[in-house]
DNA sequence: CTTGACTCTGGAGTAAGCTCCAGGGTTTAG
DNA sequence: CTAAACCCTGGAGCTTACTCCAGAGTCAAG
């Protein structure tokens, strides 16, 4: 029936996000990601909303958000019984939690920076003023 | 012989980094932490370098590095054998990894922003247009 | 209508990063 | 001096997040 237009098929969602088969049929167990659609034969058939969902999870993943956090993340929605400025105050704490990290990752890209033009290129000096900058007071 | 100016035993550098004992004798073993002073009976006396050292640790890991990373960034200093060019190289490259990841916190950020606000306590709607601020287009 | 590429399920295995003993010394407050 | 609080080693165990089968059905091309 759905021959043609296929469509999405978990091999190319997983080759679109760049997750593996076995990791989006994780997720799915997992319940970051809800329960595809079945073709007749029992294949799972994605919508795009899907990968976008999947390229969320990913992105916050490498960002170091675990999952139970980045299905928090996901949760942000008015359950029926939570109230709209719940989810908000929610979300506002999220903000900040992704403030301090931002501002965190701000440190160490100066003392990175500065430890690159420390050391720059002057040649094969026996010692840079190398991760010092790192340690002291840059990330206190 | 050390007994009065005892100072840094493992436990209270665990207690002002914040980490479990043996989580930092596993750092130590992992390599993450240089191998420590002894007491003549065997207990681990560190400098205030090496709880600086653990800070950083901890913050990178919560920031997602992982524990090799956080070695690659430890390692950023020249050895013997390394040019100067190649530190600065080394560190730029991770500039830019961070500066990836900043921009990243930054569209979550900005889709929690819409997503707090979009749902402004205007009491208990049914259902607020949430994590689709997450979803599309925010980050792609 | 066959062959190769896909997909399914359920469950076992793996790597990273801790975390928790057991069994035994050491320090220190009282 | 003694009890409570620490520290030691080596190794087992645990959680998270995959990753990898086996055994079997499905689909697309030629």
């Amino acid at each position: 029936m759905d021959t043609r237009a296929a469509g999405l098929t978990i091999g190319k969602v997983a080759r679109s996000t760049g997750l593996a088969i076995d990791t989006v049929r994780y997720y799915e167990r997992e319940g970051l990601l809800e329960k595809p659609a079945r073709t007749t034969s029992g294949y799972r058939h994605y919508t795009t909303d899907a990968v976008s969902r999947l390229r969320f999870i990913r992105q916050a993943k490498d960002l170091g958000f675990s999952l139970s956090e980045i299905k928090e993340l996901l949760a942000l929605k008015v359950a029926p019984g939570k109230s709209c400025a719940d989810v908000r105050a929610h979300a506002e704490h999220k903000v900040a939690d992704v403030d301090r990290r931002i501002a965190s990752l701000k440190r160490m890209r100066g003392a990175l920076v500065k430890l690159a033009s420390a050391c720059s290129g002057k040649g094969p000096v026996s010692q840079c003023p190398i991760l010092e900058a790192l340690e002291r007071k840059e990330l206190q």
